[in-house]
DNA sequence: TTGTAAGCGTTATCAA
DNA sequence: TTGATAACGCTTACAA
């Protein structure tokens, strides 16, 4: 890679100025003249020349970077999610660091250190637990920090997050108006916030209803289609706590987890909605489309990022104090995972 | 966000000594007294000390950065390679940069420049187009980069991709296998080196099977899942040059466009495969569980971006000079989304 | 209106 | 074995 070599020294030698000379000019300062700053802005066209934000950075302390740190870059949840972030970002000049934490604490200290080292200006991350080492250092480290996709406890700290119990509560609601009792919770890794809260939402619409809460019933796995299928696969070949024919419905935690149930469907030969129903979460790419058509809880993704990089960018611009958190609204979508069990069609109606 | 102030000329005045020795110190330097050493590394744990890679970067011009530079962030095609890209740059050590050029050169041209002024060591870019004042520049500027989903013309680049017309060739002989001789193609951008690279395939394929090479039957249109359902929808109606009576089947750019004919089955009540039959391309998450199946082309998105981050950090670390290009096999994966037109069924293998 | 000089946090060279 | 010092490219008082 070739030395960078058109700085604001050599753009200096070529238009026989000083270099502070040159750097005003490009800064537009009034106390140069107008035509030395008009040649001076021309010559660094010419030449190519682009400021390096490294130095700028070192004096000013401004490098134009923020950090998303997320669990999984893959999964199409997050995707939409830091597609928004970028945009805005982008738009305002920014430029955006992305790593994977791979729902891994560890792994999570590391992108967080790296990030401060890299010198970003802030950070947005959607953190493994919420409550953890990582965070307290980054309070203590006073970086600017808005959390998605969950709410830190212990500190009051911003945030953008869709209320997962409500969600829960939108998905067993429904499960539960079409006549199902007993209903499968495929939930995510244990300790994962997100997890923690829609297992939440879950007892309480169970006991809203006066059904029995079946810790049997409840599985933590990763949110990947083959862990997912797997688990299906035990429960079917009668390897799990629970039986396959002692619940008649599935909610997950997410559609790449329903996408596993439609995985194991296939492979184990069984019916949605026939056999089980399901409801999805997140409503991500062709859940519209899948075979059937999965019912989920939409969770407004471009929001969140929108929201999130917006909230930033406003405590780094405008040093903005106040405490700002945002919480939205799942919704759910009817489609046709879910079989209704109720005789009287009339009831069926939400 | 707190100034940042555990320098090392801050722990030299804790240490007591000059801060060059806690530089060399840190740095594991045997010319410093081994104790002198420990007593000071241990501080720089104490105290949390994070070097300002800014600072490094301005000196060393070693940033630990790549960028990344994509069409669409969003797209789930791209998000499995990054995700490769992003898991082996963190295990070396590096951050990853990530932008969104959106198909827009002009974006692409900001992102670049903006990456550049980062300081990143190298690039990893799906360039806009295969010929543009983009790459001059990075070739100019002697920019470490690799080409990923497409090959630049006129200059031997880095590069890893999958060879379209291969895989155009695998979709539409599966097609013509199956009996189809009016295959509509949905392509991408008209300037998009994939699209071009696709429709060569295409074109080389029907004069293969001595069919008629129909120009009614390309259409240009951005990857989503909207603008092909407006396709779909503009022919169906009658206000497209071709009509829905004058094609059988459907070959694609990426299965997003493959989602959208799925979108506009809905909308317009037809069936795939029975009025259409589709193949898709990329096999993104969840094309297997869609109604019906769908008939794609595999790309190995994973190795793409295994080997593109391979390939940089070879020529970074090692600074390795050759030319290094990746040439990935399609790979068709029959599932249900094609019809056969054929009667005899011997004929209809592969 | 332009130039000089100091400093941001490192690394690296040379001297002590 | 340790310490001064200069340099990376930039911003910003302050001086000319």
């Amino acid at each position: 890679m070739k030395q960078r070599n058109v700085t604001i020294k050599f753009l200096a030698e070529k238009a026989g100025v000083s270099f502070s000379t040159v750097a005003k000019a490009l800064n537009n300062d009034p106390a140069i003249n107008i035509n030395t700053r008009k040649r001076i802005q021309s010559l660094a066209k010419e030449y190519n020349y682009t400021p390096n934000i490294l130095a700028k950075g070192l004096r000013s302390r401004r490098t134009m970077a923020i950090g998303v740190i997320l669990n999984d870059l893959q999964s199409p949840f997050y995707s939409e999610i830091y597609k928004a972030i970028g945009d805005l970002l982008n738009q305002k000049g920014y430029t955006m660091f992305l790593a994977d934490s791979n729902y891994d604490e560890e792994r999570e200290l590391k992108n967080i250190l790296t990030m401060i080292s890299q010198g970003v200006e802030g950070l947005i991350i959607s953190s493994v637990s919420e409550e953890s080492a990582n965070i307290d250092l980054l309070i203590k480290e006073e970086v600017h920090t808005v959390f998605i996709d969950n709410l830190p406890t212990g500190c009051p700290l911003c945030c953008v997050y869709v209320d997962h119990e409500a969600a829960a509560a939108l998905a067993l609601s429904h499960l539960i108006k079409n006549g199902h009792t007993n209903i499968l919770l495929l939930n995510g890794p244990q300790n994962l916030p997100s997890s923690q809260r829609y297992l939440n939402g879950y007892k309480e619409t169970l006991a809203l209803h006066n059904i029995a809460y079946n810790e049997n019933l409840v599985k933590h796995n990763p949110i990947t289609i083959e862990a997912t299928a797997d688990q299906m696969g035990r429960i079917l070949r009668g390897e799990d706590s629970i039986k396959g024919d002692q619940f008649s419905a599935i909610v997950t935690l997410s559609d790449v987890i329903a996408i596993g149930i439609y995985e194991a469907a296939l492979t184990y030969n069984f019916s949605i909605p026939d056999t089980y129903s399901v409801v999805g979460y997140d409503n991500i790419l062709a859940t519209k489309y899948l075979n059937p058509p999965l019912t989920t809880v939409n969770q407004p993704k471009e929001r969140t990022g929108h929201h999130a990089a917006g909230i930033l960018l406003n405590r780094i611009e405008n040093s903005q104090k106040g405490l700002t958190q945002v919480i939205l609204n799942p919704e759910l979508l009817v489609r046709s995972s879910v079989k209704s069990l109720v005789k009287d069609k009339s009831l069926e109606k939400d």
